[in-house]
RNA sequence: GGCGACAUCGCCAAGUGGUAAGGCAGAGGUCUGCAAAAUCUCCACCCCCAGUUCGAAUCUGGGUGUCGCCUCCA
């Protein structure tokens, strides 16, 4: 299997700290609010990374932080006029409920910043004490110069910056560049006690000392999240945890391109945010995730009505080429037959090559195609619908399978809707259309689609 | 200014030296009272120029264009 690694910024063959297990950490969110489109990228798609690694046999341990501790929830909470407390937990919940709609499974772990404060504050002194930071007038701050390291992952030369690109201004730093580790108390804000006096951590630890607690190493397999947290975030991470340990954090570093929002940046003043709550609100989760996977995770995605659009058909054809065969899982006495064998294949050289959804995704319309051309040989088609079932739900897709595939109609009798179709049958014959086609938008409206196939009337769920 | 990514049909997208997958949309046929569904058929020399090679969308150089990071925004 190949990952691209953004520490080498090359393409390259994993192998794990520890024989078939992967240890991975994804950022979370600072919940502050409803997550977005963009911010779904990552959470979509570092899912599916560990789906890939368990089918391909892993044992897979996921940590994904919670940035609680925030100025963006401190600025939330003044404007709402609430709490700081109340704001975190109103948008975990949001967070929670929303990822669980997108059909993305929990974490293994899912540990909150505000968690850990006495672990951060350890963190800071050692690094303290061993000369990465340095202390003033209360704040502290990781010193960039003591770590000859620093840059590595973002590739950026602490020296080259230009001097004009907006660096904080702020005298109580030897460097520029240095970041903040603890930050003093303000008036109002949520404090914890420290050596340095009162105050709260700054956002590049939480994630060191979570990830390695939680992970339960120094140095662990995989840490993902969006481009933009390359730098400084996972920089900076990375410089804390090897300034100590003299190892990296993690060994693959892997990151997932931005969503435009019809050809522009998703930004505050075009107001041309959507939530994810929203977004679902309009299409199903797998059309979102089809969205998403359509494109390889690094390259930049745009976000429009027409693609969701499409992304929804092709979802919903997956299904439909289901319901065309009465798809049952059948339990497979041996392997799948040759033709299938080599679909399977492909689609493991697709997922190998660094994620490539895109590709792995046509290896599921070469099954749909395999599927409506084998439609007389039963056995076959259902054991090539397994197929279609399995690898799709690597990708996350066929979450709702039982309830699609079951024609149950609920508190619409099946006499009745087939009483239904006799009269239309007969309005028909005395063409009467305009009886007919009532019955027939009517049902639609009622979910019920009516097919007038060669062998008679057929119906199916929408 | 520094660092980096990308440019393939109307839209999305695979392809990494051997003569352009797939999806959506579209066109036409079958079926139908009409429609939907289904089904069959059709639909690209790969941003430009030069080079390497028997052979390049794929490699090299140069253009042009789009985008990202350098701001605690995934």
């Amino acid at each position: 299997m190949k990952i691209y690694n953004t520490l080498t910024k090359k393409k390259e063959d994993f192998i794990p700290i520890e024989e078939n297990k992967v240890k991975m950490y994804a950022c979370g969110p600072t919940v502050y609010n409803y997550f977005h489109i963009g911010n779904a990228r990552p959470f979509v798609f570092f899912d599916v990374v560990r789906n890939y690694f368990e089918y391909m046999g892993y044992q897979v341990t996921y940590a994904q932080n919670i940035t609680d501790i925030d100025d963006k929830i401190i600025n939330k909470a003044i404007e709402d006029n609430s709490s700081f407390k109340e704001i975190a937990k109103k948008y975990i919940k949001a967070f929670q409920d929303d990822t669980q709609k997108l059909g993305i499974r929990n974490p293994d772990f899912q540990p909150k910043a505000s968690e850990v404060i006495g672990e951060i504050i350890k963190l800071i002194k050692e690094l303290e004490k061993k000369g990465f930071a340095y202390e003033v007038e209360g704040d502290v701050y990781f010193s960039v110069e003591s770590f000859k390291q620093y840059g590595k992952l973002s590739g950026k030369k602490i020296d080259d910056q230009k001097a004009g690109a907006r660096i904080e201004a702020n005298i109580n730093k030897k460097h520029p560049a240095d970041f903040t580790l603890w930050k003093k108390a303000k008036p109002g804000e949520p404090t914890w006690n420290s050596p340095w006096g009162k105050g709260r951590p700054g956002w590049h630890s939480e994630c060191v000392v979570l990830s390695q607690k939680y992970l339960q190493s120094e140095s662990f397999d995989i840490h993902g999240g969006g481009v933009d947290l390359v730098f400084p975030h996972h920089e900076n991470e990375n410089a804390q945890a090897e300034a100590l340990s003299n190892k990296p954090l993690a060994n693959y570093w892997m990151h997932n391109g931005f969503i435009n929002i019809e050809g522009e940046k998703m930004s505050k003043s075009l107001n041309n945010f959507f939530t994810a709550r929203d977004i679902l609100k309009e299409y199903n989760a797998e059309a979102i995730r089809f969205f998403f996977l359509s494109k390889h995770y690094r390259s930049p995605i745009d976000f429009n009505r027409e693609i969701m659009q499409e992304s929804d058909t092709a979802v919903k054809n997956f299904y439909s080429v289901l319901k065309s065969i009465k798809y049952k899982a059948i339990d497979l006495k041996q392997d799948y037959s040759p033709e299938l064998i080599k679909k399977k294949a492909e689609f493991i050289k697709a997922m190998d090559d660094d994620f490539n959804t895109a590709k792995a995704l046509s290896v599921m319309f070469d099954l749909v195609r395999i599927i409506k051309s084998s439609k007389d040989d039963e056995l076959f088609s259902q054991e090539a619908g397994n197929l279609l079932v399995e690898l799709g739900g690597v990708l996350g897709f066929f979450q709702d399978i039982e309830n699609i595939l079951t024609n149950d109609l609920g508190d619409l009798s099946e006499k009745l809707l087939s009483i239904l179709i006799d009269i239309r049958n007969d309005a028909k014959k005395n063409k009467n259309w305009i009886l007919s086609d009532k019955i027939r938008d009517d049902l639609l409206k009622e979910g019920i689609q009516l097919l007038d196939t060669k062998d008679g009337t057929k119906w199916e769920k929408k």
